[in-house]
DNA sequence: TAGATTGTTAATCGATTAACAATC
DNA sequence: TAGATTGTTAATCGATTAACAATC
């Protein structure tokens, strides 16, 4: 995968969820929110907010705070949420559906146009509105489409295999969701969403945070 | 939620991964694995999996590496994982589906013993083997099993109540997999699943780590 | 023995937080 | 005006990395 370091990574994961924000209060009518309101709103520290808010380019009121739709174009712009990229699924699964009928992606500019499974039973469904193809029409359509961004759901015994396949096919960027450790060349980014790390911060948070009630045997 | 930090939480979360490689050397019959084996295999530097592995408090070997499977043992028993922890999953969509049915949560202790929707048609059916019922049991159902720990996958808008059904049921951990930051009692631990970040983060990627290639326009 | 690897201590780097002037 | 909020600069904190002695 490309050597490469996003800055402000932590800020960057951060900023969804200020969008989300903003959009309600767009919603709402609000003109202007402001950074306080925002950390409160998500348990943060308001001068995390505006130091998060300050990379996108988003200039803020005294006393008022930021101009709501000028924050969420500058969030959207920030993070290239503004222009459409479609995508495809790999692995018509239950996670790989799920994903596919994700109603937020669509917010963040993500369409998904078409899904693959080994599985040719599942040739010709559609789920979510996404039609489902053989694996095998996976490079003829990619070109066809002219796709660079896959979801990757397979199986991990299948990772590898379809991942170097998604390579020769154009693929440009791979949201995994496996745990498998993708060999990719260079001129591939890999986004590894693992639910491992998530299910290891929650244990060790029950371990610490949570007073050991008598006879905890579960 | 619980005012607590969980200390190295970096460390903490890239742990699962050197237990994976730890198993996969098990696996292959190897007595040792060292960090410079399991650096190369994730991409990452000696040193940090070194000083990652220290908080476990396993004991490596110079010129050989750690003992693979006290090595399995130390990361486990520091994630807690060598303890059976029941959960139920609320919201039995395809994302609840997939959790319910995805194979690596058992190998760390996690059993999904029932799943919940406010979907009646559903009540009666099997996901994975894992019974679903309507979402009224959830308080006697909970109680009766003795479960603490939840996996939340309903829809955005449901999230607050269901949250707080669950806070009054019992449960005492909620892996939240919606973007609905919830307002939960002190004595709860909230681990966030978002998958707005890792989209955000593929985002940046794409547009910092790729070479735009002339026309982009998908 | 020679050399690879661990584990510790120190240095660097980056992220978070604090302080505060500017401003609406 | 008074006061809340922004935005900048500096200080703190924690994570990563470097250096290197210990050791098998």
């Amino acid at each position: 995968m490309a050597k490469c370091k996003v800055s402000y990574a932590p800020s960057v994961r951060r900023l969804p969820s200020y969008l989300l924000i903003a959009k309600q209060s767009l919603e709402h009518g609000d003109e202007y929110v402001s950074g306080t309101l925002i950390a409160a709103e998500l348990n943060l520290e308001p001068i995390q907010v505006r130091k998060d808010l300050s990379i996108t380019g988003i200039a803020g009121k005294p006393k008022r705070g930021y101009p709501v739709a000028p924050l969420i174009a500058a969030i959207e712009s920030y993070l290239n949420w503004d222009k459409r990229v479609d995508a495809i699924v790999v692995g018509a699964g239950n996670l790989g559906s799920a994903l596919s009928g994700f109603p937020g992606f669509r917010l963040h500019g993500l369409f998904i146009v078409a899904a693959f499974d080994v599985d040719t039973a599942k040739a010709g469904l559609t789920i979510h509105d996404t039609p489902v193809y053989p694996i095998e029409e996976l490079a003829d359509r990619v070109s066809k489409l002219g796709v660079t961004v896959a979801i990757l759901t397979v199986p991990s015994a299948n990772a590898q295999v379809v991942a170097s396949t998604l390579a020769s096919a154009g693929i440009t960027a791979i949201w995994n969701f496996t745990n498998v450790k993708l060999k990719v060349p260079e001129d591939i980014v890999v986004q590894n969403e693992d639910l491992s790390s998530g299910y290891a911060m929650l244990s060790m948070k029950r371990r610490i945070c949570l007073e050991p009630p008598e006879g905890d045997a579960d």
